[in-house]
DNA sequence: CCAAGAAAACTGATCATACCAGTTGACCAG
DNA sequence: CTGGTCAACTGGTATGATCAGTTTTCTTGG
């Protein structure tokens, strides 16, 4: 039995949630005007002020922009909207994830690793490189259980963008490991050859180790490229059957 | 005469801003716990609508975990926040900005330029390779006028990641333009060799045309490497003097 | 004495209502 | 056509009450 934690959504989040949805994946054309803070709590059932947090939010993530005596207008989020979007644009409305958005993290993640990488081996301190030891024997112990190898993944990654010093990295490490979190269960076996290629992050830990940043960024672009090529390639098969399959 | 937007900020923003800076300045550790928020209010003399708004966009920010019933506790920004903290972090309280995270920001630039123009060359349509070149001739109509090639260039990167076809690269490229744009004018000088640098904005813009994802990262490469190692030069000399002066 | 359970105190969540403040657009005088 | 006035609309602030969880304290039965 798995237990899975209950979430309790307040009501400003379930308006923040019903409108970012309605903006990213509805009808909802950038310039359009919102209804009015008085109309929308009524129509919505809610208080005002669920409503208000709610619209705060909103304009915190770049989807509408709020002026005070003038109307709330809906932005374009591809011009404005922040890193954190990336979780809302990867889950459609059906239930399925976007193909796009998927293949577009995995561009991303290619990019930035090696670099990562490198800039860790350059810069992690003695402490950081024992903590990333203990994650490298936990993964030699971890055998095939494909569950606890991301976990053990994710903390891997943590751990090297904490060591690359570069606090923008840390902070897109963030938002895409939350991303990550939610559709890791999907991907796990589209991973097995990446998740189990030991021997790579094994490589990896010790050009850090040793400080050997070229080494580093090279065995990590092609962990990567090869992961991704894979996963790419499995979505863009996917992708044509879905199409073929939206045809019908 | 130079006209500059006035700028009028909420009440609930006035809170969110001081309390952000608390915890990413100030000396609040992460798990500590915020006073609750009737007295919030009442020590910031500000109602509790304001304060509950300013709250709920800190949590949303990744800055402070908000529980039903149990206390509100602050986070490890570091760990938790998104890639718009950055505009944050960038700036110190004492007017300065951190050169690590101007470091930080310079090489995650680099590290995603060069993919971004690759990409943009695969894949960009008639249409946006049509703003490109507008925007390409408009940079050589600007001359030495610094401050519009800053604007052109903020352009020509909106285009390339909107052209890449790579949703995350569009986010990402949002956010660090937010934060670019409030630090730019500063750095007008020292990317005065970036900015002239015309030939390599036209050389990207041609291979994008062409198609030639490998020339178009390639010179992008180029490009980036060169003003980032320049600026970071200056950057080290500035901290070395800054750390000088601290010890003083 | 201790552990289980009830009660109290505390914290955030929701609600209703009133009023303040900025924007917009229609209208009118010059 | 310009500038000003005014009414209607929109978001912002304020207050006070109540609901709903969590944490602490105290009681109680063993």
């Amino acid at each position: 039995m798995t237990l899975k934690k209950v979430v309790r959504k307040s009501l400003s989040e379930a308006v923040f949630d019903q409108l970012s949805e309605e903006i990213v994946h509805g009808n909802m054309e950038p310039g359009q005007r919102l209804p009015a803070e008085r109309e929308l709590c009524e129509a919505l059932g809610v208080n005002r002020g669920a409503c208000r947090e709610a619209l705060q939010r909103l304009a915190q993530a770049g989807l509408i922009s709020i002026q005070h005596g003038g109307s709330t207008k809906v932005l374009d989020y591809r011009a404005s909207g922040g890193l954190d979007l990336l979780g809302r644009l990867l889950f459609r409305p059906d239930g399925g994830f976007s193909i796009q958005v998927a293949r577009s993290i995995l561009e991303m993640r290619a990019a930035l690793g090696p670099d990562i990488a490198a800039l860790c081996a350059r810069r992690a301190k003695p402490e950081l490189k024992g903590q990333l030891r203990e994650v490298v024997t936990a993964l030699s112990a971890a055998g095939e259980d494909l569950n606890q190898r991301q976990l053990l993944g994710m903390r891997f990654w943590d751990l090297l963008a904490r060591g690359s010093g570069n606090i923008a990295y840390q902070l897109a490490n963030n938002t895409l490991r939350k991303t990550y979190e939610k559709i890791r269960h999907v991907l796990t076996e589209l991973m097995r050859d990446e998740l189990l290629d030991h021997k790579s992050h094994q490589a990896i830990a010790e050009a850090i180790f040793r400080g050997d940043d070229l080494s580093a960024k090279h065995v990590t672009r092609g962990l990567l490229e090869k992961g991704t090529s894979r996963m790419l390639q499995f979505l863009a098969r996917f992708e044509k059957a879905q199409n073929k399959e939206s045809k019908t």
